[in-house]
DNA sequence: GTGGCGATTATGTATATACATATTGAAACG
DNA sequence: CGTTTCAATATGTATATACATAATCGCCAC
């Protein structure tokens, strides 16, 4: 006969669950040090009364959030901590202006379409020449500049862009939902302010800016450059890591 | 009979893989857009010629990775693009410095013993006063200053760290692998270097710099929080995007 | 000793099955 | 006509089993 404890045993969680919460606990408390042998999958599946599907299941896991590591014929054991992953969450401009109370505004400062050049290939990692659309506008947080923006579009990747004029809809979320991207890149770091930008963000040229360059692709095919540059206080980006439970 | 096929049917892919990527490919090329409703488990399991358990092995991993959402008793469905969340890999300054190619040095430059103060109870996250490790460091890479480093350290969490003077190991190494760390959270921002600052960095008072500063707890006890500061134009952080798939 | 070889072992992947659970659509009922 | 009930359905979790694969241990020949 075959039982099966589907539902919670007591306290409403899945075994899967409780496997892994158990073992990600003894790992992160220190209590198994890395390099520790944790126990066989078949020692598991006694200790917790299951199969050891499940358990193999709550490991694979672990090895994959890369707690663990699995050897076969050795067993499975506490990885070395290592380069520290964080993820970072990258907000519409739009949204996370809204979340400080303040009122959002969108301006297009400038747009031209052009046939790419050097620079412009370089942004892109563009190999051929091509058309491309080159935009700059402002965000803004209640009545001051918040961020400046300047875009590049591939319209060999984008063509239906040519016919946006960009005047009521900022760049990203017209893309977003039209452009499926299967990739994307971003560099932050710190820059002085140029004049342009200065004069953009209404700050000192050379004042401190924190510069948030992304690249986009769709399969295998750049879409979009863009550089957001923020004044130094405006904007601080927070990155959370938190040994994932599933 | 029951036949097996757990290697490779062609390509050397096992089919958990196959499914994943086939499904990724369509979402991210577009061809399913984001609330199209995905072919059930059953009809997957028809087409693949195997088991719902492998396709809903596949399913709820993508499911998890944020592809698809699933509804029972619905289906699963194309999720909305949203939120993007990029993964941000912060290493030690000693790789990155040695990376470039450059010689690392480390310096320690003050440390103090004290009870906690407003200042650093604020920035540890701390309820209750109590004894903390302050340090100052430099980082240099070559002949020039690379990151000034200013930490605390929550010597009720860490007493360990009393007996340590860090002259010729830096804080990071040295908590790394003594402390097991549980969750950790980062802010980055741009400032103007303050004199001490800039003066340890031999740049100019003002100049723009790249704040990184990092907070870290070991099972809800805050551990350490450090502020590493870099000048402008040294240091670039990259953070990228892929839809995982596993 | 040392080098090779086969048995052993732990993990990796897949199947078929069982039952739980949430949700929806339709039927039954007041 | 609205509400309640119920059956159908798709996903969620677990089991027992089968076989593949990689790594290691120990044995044996040299």
């Amino acid at each position: 006969m075959t039982m099966i404890e589907t539902a919670d045993a007591e306290g409403g969680v899945s075994l899967h669950q409780r496997i892994l919460s158990d073992i990600s606990e003894k790992i992160l408390s220190g209590a198994w040090a890395p390099g520790h042998r944790i126990p066989f999958e078949h020692e598991l599946s006694a200790q917790y009364n299951c199969s050891r599907m499940t358990v193999n299941k709550a490991l694979s896991q672990l090895a994959k959030a890369g707690l663990i590591e699995r050897r076969r014929r050795s067993g499975s054991f506490v990885r070395q901590p290592q380069s520290q992953a964080a993820v970072l969450e990258i907000h519409d401009i739009r949204v996370e202006v809204e979340a400080l109370g303040l009122l959002y505004r969108y301006e297009r400062v400038a747009r031209h379409k052009r046939r790419s050049d050097a620079e412009d290939r370089a942004l892109l990692e563009l190999g051929v020449a091509g058309p491309v659309l080159a935009l700059e506008c402002r965000h803004f947080a209640g009545k001051r500049p918040f961020a400046h923006e300047q875009r590049l579009i591939n319209l060999t990747a984008v063509p239906e862009a040519s016919d946006e004029e960009f005047l009521t809809i900022a760049p990203s979320p017209w893309l977003i939902g039209r452009v499926p991207w299967s990739e994307a890149e971003h560099r932050i770091r710190a820059v002085g302010a140029d004049k342009p930008v200065a004069a953009a963000l209404d700050i000192a040229a050379g004042a401190p800016c924190l510069v948030v360059e992304r690249r986009t692709w769709s399969a295998e095919h750049p879409v979009t450059h863009v550089r957001f540059t923020y004044a130094a206080d405006s904007h601080t980006l927070v990155a959370r890591f938190r040994p994932s439970q599933g």
